[in-house]
RNA sequence: CGGCGUGUGGCUCAGCUUGGUAGAGCGCUACGUUCGGGACGUAGAGGCCGCAGGUUCAAAUCCUGUCACGCCGACCA
């Protein structure tokens, strides 16, 4: 009784101060730490192995598009930032900026880059020559700048890692195509890795990308009620080429612009995986993602034999390609328990000399704490079966999360009303008019979130000024 | 950039109002006892009280300035 009123006390309840709550798991599941740079943090091991199984899934995925990684410099002169117009003004507010090389002024500024869209094309002006140099798949894995004014951990840093992908093509139909496919890489490493449900659809003018002809999103909704943006694939059509005469010469012998796209994931999805799964114990991570995923912790692990058996599971479990760990530290099993709870671990496996005696295991469930006594010559057969189920529920319960949170409205008033007491998505039905976007966010502090490419006609008028209704788009406050 | 808040052993904080020997809990080290939901005993180590000025016989405490970080808003992945 009183241990568990110690748990609690640990990490803020998640009903109490959400934001708090976010805070704690961040910091009790060592992930992260504060450091001296405001709005730059210490990604600890236990951060860093999410973001490099991220990396793992992801780069599988897109090689298997023929992406191909590249790395480019982390400055940007500031005359290469101006080319694009629409770009630099929607940059320009939050790069950090190099003046110096040592003690001498620099001739012409650079910025850090907070996105490499101008560097790509620089390079792919030079690199694209003929249509026979075309496509051009690249992608690379970096840290880029922006000078947010306020910061969390993952969800908005100063510094953040990410990949970000820079195709040029011929045609523009081939660079459709292409921005739809990575969208749909994400959404599946979304949904089938990190158990996390999206929606897949386009953004407004409003929201769309500094510079994209469109720019597609998936959304996902985290456990308060908050929408976030879990990745971006943009379509520049020949924007950019013009602003960089990035042209190749067709097999008629004319002289034609490249059509471009970029598409970026970035560590902002660990503060997904913590807001759609985490829960008042801490995190939870999906055995998919999950850097551990079984921890064993002996009991009464000083008595005769029981150490030797724990690591006898951990070497069986790693042999069946299971990531194992034992907690052999000097500490309680109570302990143990809540630290394997806090950091996520999707299960715990217990033994102890009365397992022993009756050559059994204990397998612990860490989302819904289900315990399962497991013969020790069933326990690969088990363990994969736990995990699977896990994994599969996880999803399903995230979704449920969201359906459960998605509102229809076709009245302005009712809209207004729900965005404000129903944290969540709300689908209404708009014009087309950006003026509209504006005043719901002026009424509502809500944004459009995305025109799902799954419509449906919710009333014929615009939610916000009656006129012929054009989309159906999901609203939502977000982070 | 505005509002709020916080800086004191590794961590969480008390002490500041009313100036006078720097404290607690946790953690850490050693030894011993424990072990199925955050165990316990004994003995230790560890602090220019964010930084800089000022007032004073005397400053963690009062005054001025400054830096940093956190949270909440407007802008953004």
């Amino acid at each position: 009784m009183a241990k568990d009123k110690k748990l609690v006390e640990a990490i803020t309840s998640m009903d109490t101060d959400f934001a708090q709550w976010y805070t704690d798991v961040v910091k009790k599941a060592e992930l992260i730490d504060y450091t001296s740079v405001k709005g730059c943090m210490v990604i600890k091991p236990a951060g860093y192995a999410i973001w490099e199984n991220i990396q793992k899934e992801l780069d599988r995925r897109f090689k298997a598009t023929g992406v191909e990684n590249v790395y480019l410099p982390m400055f940007i002169p500031e005359s290469l930032l101006q080319k694009e117009k629409d770009h630099v003004e929607g940059f320009a507010p939050e790069v950090a900026w190099v003046t110096h090389g040592g003690l001498e002024p620099l001739q012409e500024r650079m910025c850090v880059r907070p996105t490499s869209e101008t560097l790509f094309c620089d390079f792919y002006a030079k690199e694209v020559q003929s249509y026979r140099d075309l496509p051009k798949v690249y992608n690379q894995w970096c840290s880029v700048v922006r000078w947010e004014k306020t910061t969390r951990p993952f969800l908005r840093s100063r510094e953040f890692l990410w990949q970000e992908g820079h195709t040029v093509h011929a045609t523009a139909q081939e660079a459709e195509e292409r921005t739809i496919q990575m969208l749909n890489v994400y959404a599946d490493f979304c949904e089938e890795v990190l158990a996390i449900p999206v929606i897949k659809g386009q953004k407004t003018d409003k929201e769309k990308f500094a510079g994209a002809e469109a720019t597609y999103t998936i959304e996902s909704l985290m456990h308060d009620g908050k929408a976030l943006q879990s990745g971006t694939s943009h379509n520049f059509g020949d924007g950019f080429a013009r602003a960089f005469e990035i042209q190749y010469t067709d097999r008629d012998n004319q002289l034609q612009y490249v059509h471009q796209t970029s598409w970026g994931m970035t560590t902002r999805m660990i503060g997904a995986i913590i807001m759609v799964h985490g829960d008042d114990s801490g995190l939870v991570l999906p055995p998919r993602i999950a850097p551990v995923q079984v921890m064993v912790i002996p009991i009464a692990q000083h008595k005769e034999g029981v150490l030797d058996k724990a690591f006898a599971i951990r070497d069986e479990l790693l042999e069946a390609g299971f990531q194992v760990k034992v907690d052999n530290s000097d500490k309680s099993p109570g302990w143990k328990f809540s630290e394997q709870e806090m950091k996520g671990i999707p299960v715990r496996i217990e033994i102890g000399p009365k397992d022993i005696e009756a050559n059994q295991a204990v397998i612990v469930r860490r989302d819904n704490r289900e315990k399962t006594i497991v013969a020790l010559d069933e326990l690969t057969v088990k363990l994969r079966e736990v995990l699977d189920t896990m994994q599969k529920e996880m999803l399903e319960r995230a979704r449920a999360h969201r359906d459960a949170h998605t509102y229809d409205v076709t009245i302005y008033q009712e809209f207004v009303k729900t965005l404000e007491e129903k944290p969540g998505f709300v689908r209404a039905m708009w014009c087309g008019d950006q003026a509209c976007e504006d005043k719901i966010k002026e009424d509502t502090t809500a944004t459009s979130r995305c025109m799902p490419f799954e419509q449906e006609s919710l009333s014929e008028t615009c939610i916000c000024c009656g006129k012929p209704a054009k989309t159906m788009v999901y609203w939502g406050k977000a982070y």
